[in-house]
DNA sequence: GAAGGTTACTTAAACGTTTAAGTAACCCTA
DNA sequence: TAGGGTTACTTAAACGTTTAAGTAACCTTC
């Protein structure tokens, strides 16, 4: 590996110059630059980044940590976003140093870990949750990141947000044109702050239209497609169970089919489904899965080209930008049937 | 952030002390190594990696390169063997950085640069390929690294694979144990090695039982569920379909499936279907699928070893592991409805 | 009681960069 | 023609570690 010296040697001027020419700093005279670039390609030279890192401040590396929540391997959130990451972080000449913690008590541990350690300049933090010890002590020690996610409280930090409120409007308007009147909610875990702006959706639908809230509709599920099973179950064990319903995920609207399958009911004849996310799963599942589209890519590119521009002391030009997501109506929900 | 220096003022010794102490390397009276650690843990010191790789020669820091075939986001590899990675190699002291690449062309490149700019110690390379560039680089250039897979050529390195061979053998052994002759086979890309072993188990169970090997069973597939659902429309449109097929992986055994009923047929009923690897949709699909399963956190648990033994210059113990699938029998094949 | 070994340190160089400060040559300008 | 400015470099320090080499004190051993 031939490093800076052997550059200098072989163009015949000092490391100086040919960091110099290298950063395009300082006054080098045309010549010398050709000599030097000469040198650099003949040599295969490449500034190592390790020297780089300790002279300068910066490591070109991006932090992303798995929570426990993120790391179900059905959850395919991961894979898009991540690529998405991996890509745009590529753009900037940075890299993903992604790392796992077994346990939310030891999440910020790894955190600080990382930092202390200098290993990344910037956070990519997703899923935001009520308390969140990340945010917290991020602000607090001042080390730059962007969410995907709003913060529960007053914390200030950039941040790309789904709004889920008016997304879970257009879905339960859409089960009310469509006839519905007992309209069910299968919530997210109470871990996430998404949970609320959903719930509030629902709420806000139910109102407009002059329909009750009903609590009894409002189960409490979690993440993954058992939870959507059980949730789904203790809506038809009411005596007058809802004729649709909304999940917080698709992994737990496909959990409610199966449950109203097993019950010898049908999908959406019986009982509509609508979900959130639109996982590949969606659409391979069978009715496929009415739902509620994130741009999962769309949204870690986004957030580097943010964290990018933070760590650069640029303006960042939206930093705290909420989408919109599409609703997609497939079979689960019944309109595409009726009306087609 | 508080510099070795720090710490040896604060503990009245030199800064190479402090070194010793830290590395237990040297001799250092016990008063003197207690008087470190205090100084250590009243400052909250820890050594810069940054610093450490610049004189040592490693970054602490393993490669992951995204292929554009893993990169499908409905892959579900991805999650459970990046999972894999990212854990084990944090439980070494180390991260795991993970880059794409946009196409195959560019692939070598992305590795030759992670490797000039030292970003990283060792590769975890995944789905080796035949004429793979990536193996004759890494080997070439003499860079550690492990693969998920064999190499389909005499190259020499530390890998983990799974036995397709067997492991396909042993489904069609079902298969034909259940009462079926016409056994269709749905195969991964050519760009894979494995693709060739899961022919061989497929050929040889065939021959075992004295069944003729009849070409025209056999569909180019692919990997993703379209790669499916057109390899096994094809398939129907034979004068005799078969009435079992065998696919390359779950994905397009679920392509499969849809495409059997599209033609108002049922699964198993009329053909019976077994995938291969066991991911999460496979349990989610109905029917259910019957399907091999490979362990990708175990896999990539293991290399992470290999590759550190292989950094630390130990003695890999199993230097080229092959693993059994194991085979899953679901609602698909037909063979549990049967016995149950 | 001097030679040699051990113990417990310190000094200083090195890793490969960046960059402030120094310098020498040249060209203006008054 | 001295003083000052510009140009085009070089020198050397610094970033935070590791580690070979040096050193001084003490302990053996014959």
């Amino acid at each position: 590996m031939p490093t800076i010296k052997d550059v200098a040697r072989l163009a015949n001027v000092s490391i100086a110059t040919v960091s110099y020419v290298l950063n395009n700093s300082g006054l080098v005279s045309e010549a010398t630059r050709a000599r030097v670039l000469a040198a650099v390609e003949e040599l295969g030279y490449r500034p190592s980044i390790i020297a780089r890192s300790l002279k300068g401040k910066h490591t070109h590396m991006l932090g992303f940590v798995l929570s426990p929540f993120a790391r179900q391997p059905q959850d395919p959130f991961f894979n898009e976003f991540l690529s998405a990451l991996a890509d745009t972080a590529a753009s900037f000449d940075y890299h993903v140093a992604v790392t796992t913690t077994a346990d939310l008590s030891s999440e910020r541990k790894t955190y600080e870990d990382m930092v202390r350690d200098r290993r990344v300049d910037g956070f990519i933090v997703a899923d935001t949750r009520p308390d969140d010890e990340r945010l917290a002590y991020l602000v607090t020690a001042g080390f730059p990141f962007v969410a995907f996610g709003r913060p529960a409280n007053e914390l200030d930090f950039p941040y790309v947000d789904v709004d889920g409120r008016a997304g879970v409007k257009r879905a339960v308007q859409h089960l009310i044109d469509l006839g519905h009147r007992r309209i069910g909610l299968i919530e997210l875990s109470p871990a996430l702050v998404c949970r609320m702006h959903r719930r509030q959706g629902y709420e806000t639908a139910l109102q407009e239209n002059g329909l009750p809230l009903q609590p009894e509709l409002i189960a409490v599920g979690g993440l993954t497609e058992k939870d959507g099973y059980l949730a789904m179950s203790g809506l038809l064990d009411l005596a007058r169970p809802p004729t649709a319903v909304i999940a917080g995920n698709d992994l737990m609207a496909v959990g409610a089919m199966n449950a109203i399958r097993d019950r010898g009911l049908a999908v959406p004849d019986d009982v509509a489904i609508i979900g959130f996310d639109d996982i590949p799963l969606a659409s391979y599942v069978r009715p496929t899965l009415s739902t509620l589209r994130q741009d999962f890519y769309g949204i870690g590119e986004r957030l580097v080209r943010m964290l990018m521009a933070l760590l650069r002391g640029e303006e960042i030009t939206e930093p705290q930008k909420i989408l919109e997501p599409t609703l997609i109506i497939r079979e689960s929900s019944g309109g595409a049937l009726t009306k087609g």
